[in-house]
DNA sequence: AAAAAAATACATTTTATCAGGTATTGACCT
DNA sequence: AGGTCAATACCTGATAAAATGTATTTTTTT
């Protein structure tokens, strides 16, 4: 049968889609139907089209991609997303993928990547292009580590603190005086230099130290 | 040549281990060298053995796998981990990725699976058995969708108590009075019944409504 | 054009946090 | 045996946040 994947390119730059479409069009299964240059003007095409395949960058005026990709897998669970940008960093490839992408290439990717890529997620694979791995498995070194760990009680702490607990439930709590616990909490913001708790919550969670 | 993965199971039910052996027996090049219950046992074991790829589980005692994984890949990136578990959320399974795991497997995948998933990693993919996949690719429906999101005004009001800002801050930030500040902060905190900036950042986190 | 939602602004009271300094005890490491 | 770190506890003053209530204007949606 001839069922090709109707694809749709979504980027801002003209240039970067041309480019993709030229890429794209040495494959016999792939049929780009549509290139939209917004996220808007791509929800209101699928309502009516059927899609089988987007590329999109992830920094999109008006919509970023990552709630592009999210609001289109609500309702349409079967299309395959795979993210793109030029530069990029671990954290925003992990909130790609948590909201329903099924890979994402850097932009410097081969034409094999490209397309290893796509065919695989085609398949059912998440699939990342050869750079972005090597960002997401090597958190290591330079990025963010060298930061010293919170102790338990710290952590206890800490954890109590993203539950909203205020110092004096937390001292109910874990059966210390309110003055304890009030110690604990100065020398966390002491030791990573936060301004305040929401500053310390935000810090901690980015960098998986609760938990 | 005949260099076979040389390659180390960590579980804390024998039963499990004994399981996977017998799975791996049949395959000519892994090759299992040890078999631990505990994380703290492999850490010491590394240091001073060769070892290819690890199949861990994620709920270990004393250690847990998302950590014990950090640990292992600071020392020795070229290790290849793969995460298993019987049930699975999806937070654990991206937590354990973004902590340098390359894969991720439940222990109810076939044979097939296993070794496939195994493979590919040793390939230098990311993987993930198939019911994985399903956790992580469908975020939708019950789990997280129905709450009510952020006005653009109180994302960036929200965005800035994550940096630590104080109302007056946020007031000059935005050319706004320190009562309209106050005003969104209440409602934010109202619309999704937080007590207080700390629990609500966690919660925004958590849930990628932040970025 | 009407209704709903969002953004703006004001005032007050109570409660909690932040920042400063100090000190004792036990655990762990060498 | 001495040193370091973690955990515990206390005191106080300045500042900020939380809880309430109200109200006007703009924007968006229907």
């Amino acid at each position: 049968m001839n069922m090709k994947y109707k694809t749709v390119i979504v980027d801002d730059h003209p240039i970067v889609i041309s480019g993709i479409a030229g890429l794209l069009s040495d494959l016999n299964d792939i049929e780009i139907v549509e290139k939209f240059e917004s996220g808007i003007a791509l929800l209101d095409y699928i309502e009516d089209n059927k899609v089988d395949l987007i590329l999109m960058d992830i920094f999109l005026p008006v919509i970023n991609g990552v709630d592009l990709c999210k609001t289109i897998k609500q309702k349409h669970p079967k299309i395959v997303i795979l993210g793109m940008s030029s530069q990029s960093e671990r954290s925003l490839v992990m909130q790609f993928i948590q909201n329903g992408g099924n890979g994402y290439i850097l932009k410097n990717a081969s034409f094999d990547e490209f397309k290893e890529c796509i065919y695989k997620a085609i398949d059912g694979e998440i699939v990342f292009s050869e750079e972005v791995k090597t960002i997401i498995s090597q958190p290591l070194s330079e990025d963010l580590e060298r930061i010293p760990g919170l102790s338990r009680r710290e952590r206890d702490i800490a954890l109590l603190l993203s539950q909203g607990k205020s110092t004096q439930e937390i001292a109910d709590d874990l059966f210390l005086s309110f003055l304890t616990v009030q110690t604990h909490r100065r020398n966390i913001l002491q030791k990573y230099k936060m301004k305040n708790v929401a500053e310390l919550i935000a810090f901690l969670l980015k960098n998986n130290m609760l938990n």
